[in-house]
DNA sequence: CGCTAGGTTGAGGTACGTCAAGCTAAGTGG
DNA sequence: CCACTTAGCTTGACGTACCTCAACCTAGCG
């Protein structure tokens, strides 16, 4: 198996079994790696797409254009995330997905896609999995928009990148590297920058987190979690047949 | 044709053609119909569900609660939304549906679903567009919480719901029926009652639209569209091969 | 050594929340 | 037909979470 297609699969294979053929299906298609730099545009409103991708490397978010120039993150994708498998559905983007770090992409065409999902329909299941599982990380985002504080939004996302992060084995002992500026921070909360900067400072103070260069470990990770009201049940980290 | 099922039928081929076989596919099967009232809950947190339905009349929403108490719609629905075809990949339903006003909701089996999904697959896929459609939906959503202030948001959720409702052919002459009381109207925006309120009154003062008991007029649709940068692309309402 | 991107801090403004009161219309019982 | 109740809407006063602007600080980096 290539070194690039173990995330995709580590998080297929945290929700159910893949069987040898639904690996081998995975792993000898064509996939073709693009190398995207930070704050580059990967796939683009509007654009008609004709294959999907996976990060295979870095972070990665969809986001929203406002008339006044604001920007707004709706999710935040890591290492092992299919960013837009519904653009299969969706003829065009409805958003832009841009890299937040350096990333490497692991695109494949979607007439390959379509096979793999009249050829191995559990194996599409999965796939297809993986996308409900973004609404609802979008809902709880939804939630935390309209009706938690700074802090409190803070610490939900670095619970859930936390656990997301271990599912691909990027993250140990409540601690992983987040490459980010404060800048993008504030556009995924919902805030400003001075206001995100802020709210940091709390879970600081309160001794929850650290977080200093691009390295953020949970110090107390009930206390966060409590915090940011986090209960991980809506990331279906359960085993099961599908 | 049922009646009932007319607004599933609406939707669907607001997208693409359905053929006699898929339509006959939808009219033939089992559906069961089953009334809620205002405020009852249609399916529950952590349930595992074993059927999905659309709605055949009424109104109905997602939620989260919050430990605080107070809750957050994800999403409204209309006629004719499949509120929980996810709920066939996620085993668990991470949120509750509740009935926004007296429903009657369409059930069918899962099993009949995945007979559908493997005999008919563009049926299938229209299916599907309608989840990724949804997804679009909250992340629009998303936007408009992290970065608008509450007339906007209220304007793009009138903008939407009347789109929305046009398909189903319940809304003409920019007005619809929206039998939902402030305090509901507050939980989707996010906001509180008093400023709900506010809200809803700058847009009667700037007349942009009237909203008198249940029925929602808008009287300036570029104006109303203006100030919620409401701009339908991400409804995906372009009818083509899918 | 100076430049720059990013982080931090303070001061003052604004959008929103909370509380509490009053209003309106629909429903209920006598 | 009229009290009485009640749910929902509206208004005002006041507090707070967050925003904006502007300055300063820090750590790379050429």
């Amino acid at each position: 198996v290539p070194d690039h297609l173990e995330p995709l699969l580590a998080t297929l294979e945290r929700r159910d079994d893949l069987s040898a053929t639904e690996r081998d299906a995975l792993v000898s298609s064509p996939w073709l790696l693009r190398r995207f730099s930070a704050e580059s545009e990967i796939i683009s409103f509007g654009q008609l797409v004709e294959e999907s991708c996976f990060i295979a490397e870095g972070f990665a978010a969809r986001t929203v254009h406002l008339m006044s120039g604001a920007r707004q993150f709706t999710s935040v994708h890591v290492l092992g995330d299919f960013v837009d498998l519904h653009g299969l559905l969706l003829r065009r983007m409805d958003h832009d997905v841009v890299a937040l770090t350096d990333c490497r992409m692991a695109f494949l065409h979607h007439s390959r896609l379509k096979d793999i999902s009249t050829d191995h329909p559990h194996l599409w299941r999965l796939l297809s999995t993986t996308v409900a599982i973004d609404g609802a990380i979008q809902r709880q985002w939804i939630a935390a928009l309209g009706r938690r504080q700074a802090p409190s939004r803070l610490a939900h996302l670095l619970c859930e990148l936390f656990v997301r992060l271990e599912i691909v084995g990027v993250a140990r002992d409540y601690s992983y590297q987040l490459p980010i500026t404060q800048h993008v921070l504030a556009d995924v909360l919902g805030l400003s920058v001075v206001h995100t900067n802020r709210a940091l400072q709390e879970l600081r103070a309160r001794e929850l987190v650290s977080w200093k260069g691009s390295r953020v470990c949970i110090l107390d990770w009930s206390g966060l979690a409590r915090l940011g009201e986090f209960s991980p049940e809506y990331l279906n980290l359960v085993h099961e047949p599908r």
